[in-house]
Order: C-alpha cells, then sequence, then structure tokens
DNA sequence: ATCTATTCTTAGAAGTATTCTAAAAACATA
DNA sequence: TATGTTTTTAGAATACTTCTAAGAATAGAT
C-alpha cells in the first residue's frame, strides 16, 4: 500500500518530498522503535530503486527535524535516535532490552515552572532508565 | 596547597590513587563546569611530570564513574561531561552561554513513582535548557 | 523542448569522541 | 632482587556524523 501521508505531512512542513525524503519518514511514522541513522538506513534502503547514502540518510533527519517532523531523542552517548511522535513526550529505556518507551507529557508533573525565576525553561526532558514489569511490549 | 582529599577519596571508593587519578579528581572536585574529557586533559597534563594520555584520561574517568566517584553527564550529543557532585542532581543548560548549571533533587518533585507499576524506575535524569537571568554565575 | 539556476543525492574522505592494542613503566609482594 | 600484576603510554582502530566535490534531478523561464 503507497501511503501519501509522509509525502502530505513534509509538504505541510515545508520539506520538499523526495523519495528519499518520503521513505525515511515513512519509516519512522510507521516505528515506534526510536531507531538510529544506520538502523534507518538499514531498513530504508531497498525501498528505494537508487543506493542510498549515508550524507543522505543525515541530510533527511537534520531536515526533518528541522522542519519539526521529526525528534532528535539522546539516551544514550555516541549516536542520535529518531521519532516521529513529536508531542511533547519523554522516555523510558529498559535496561535489559534497550527498548525505548514512549512516556507522555501527562504522566509526570509539570516541571516548567519548578525552578524559580532566575532559570527561564525553555524546555525539558526527561530520560528514565529502569526495568519494564511485563516485557512483552516491544 | 597539596590537597591529600582527592586521594583520600579515591582510597575510600576503592581505586589506587596514581598521580594521574589524583589529579584528575582533584580537577573534577574544583570546578563545577561540567568539563569534557578533553577539557580535563588540557587542564591536567601540565600538573604531571609525565605525559599525560588521551587513554588514561578516557581509562580514569570510567574508572572513576564504575566506582561512584564522579558522574556522566550527557546534555549534548558526541560527548560525555563530567562532574564530581555525586549527589542525586538533574542539569540546566544555559543555551545562550552553553554553561551547566546544578538543579538539586530538591527543586524538582519525586518522579520516581509517578509511571504507574509498569515501569520500575531505577533512576531518571532530567536536563532543562533555557536561559539564566543574571548571566554572572559562570 | 531547451536552457539555466537551484536543490538534492552520491561516494568517499574527513572530523570528532572514544576504545583498543601492544609495549614500557610503575608497583606490590616475596 | 626477582616475579607477577596493574597502570600508563603512543598510536592505531572504531563509531557516528559531517564535509566535499561532482553528478542527477527539479523547477522556471524562454
Ligand atoms: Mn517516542
Ligand atoms: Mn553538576
Ligand atoms: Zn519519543
Ligand atoms: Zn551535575
Amino acid at each position: 500500500m503507497k501511503d501519501p501521508v509522509a509525502a502530505e505531512l513534509l509538504r505541510q512542513k515545508g520539506v520538499k518530498p523526495t523519495p528519499q525524503r518520503v521513505v525515511i519518514t515513512e519509516h519512522l511514522l510507521n516505528t515506534v522503535s526510536h531507531p538510529t541513522a544506520d538502523e534507518i538506513m538499514e531498513a530504508v534502503s531497498d525501498k528505494l530503486p537508487v543506493a542510498l547514502s549515508r550524507a543522505t540518510v543525515y541530510n533527511t533527519l537534520n531536515a526533518l527535524v528541522e522542519a519539526g517532523v521529526v525528534r532528535e531523542v539522546f539516551t544514550e552517548p555516541g549516536c542520535a535516535r529518531y521519532d516521529a511522535n513529536t508531542s511533547e513526550h519523554h522516555h523510558f529505556v529498559d535496561v535489559k532490552s534497550g527498548h525505548i518507551f514512549d512516556i507522555p507529557q501527562e504522566l509526570v508533573p509539570q516541571l516548567k515552572d519548578q525552578l524559580g525565576d532566575r532559570f527561564k525553561v525553555h524546555n525539558y526532558s526527561i530520560t528514565f532508565w529502569g526495568e519494564i514489569a511485563d516485557a512483552d511490549a516491544s
């Protein structure tokens, strides 16, 4: 099934929907796994008739972040992960499996105004590490 | 002034206080700036009679983290920062200057039990980005 | 349909942070 | 002192990301 939603989303956000960008965006829209650039490259390259370059993957991801189509998530040093869930939310890392779960903003108290008037908070992110009770949630 | 406190701390934590380790620990105890490995190397290498190797800096920092002498802090992709403040606390990054401030645990609500019983939280970290009111706080 | 300017993609090189390797030095113990 | 263990060292290797320079695709103007 072809999926016009990715191309449409890109257009809305002012990003020209090239095949490479569409296919990467599609992949992120259809996963909850917070993949790295490498994982995205791996997953996506055979959906294009031409060779896909590392540079294009990184260029595209940077463009998507810039345009607000996806979020960059940092749960570990060394590499960024990407997330098509752009709502305000936080992350839980299962230390056993490495799986990353979304924690909606509503589950944690609003922290913007906790710090007093010395610190003007633009945004913040919370990363939780721990174990998840029933492990069958990928 | 020589400072026996670093060596003593290392001994307490079960790390043999070699000159390299002492000098790196001393530097971290005497700064609030959350330096990177590179910045530590730069700051410390002329306090030793011998050449200091990158590998030793990284080995030492890993050993110190392992032993609980310092904390690793991730506020940006690409490189780790180090912090001799091992109390539970969080971080505020001034987006103008890049300076990183400690936010004591008491300033934010306890989040360990917010997530329901599905997620067993071992620990968590909050990073705030924003601007600081009076900028003269280094 | 061509021409032209701009944007996008490509392969590979370069850059940056960190770890690995193998050998030398320092240290501890007998 | 002899011996084994730990630590440090310089440089190579690795991992992730960005840069470079050239070609391909695209869009607009003629
Ligand atoms: Mn997410
Ligand atoms: Mn700190
Ligand atoms: Zn997310
Ligand atoms: Zn800190």
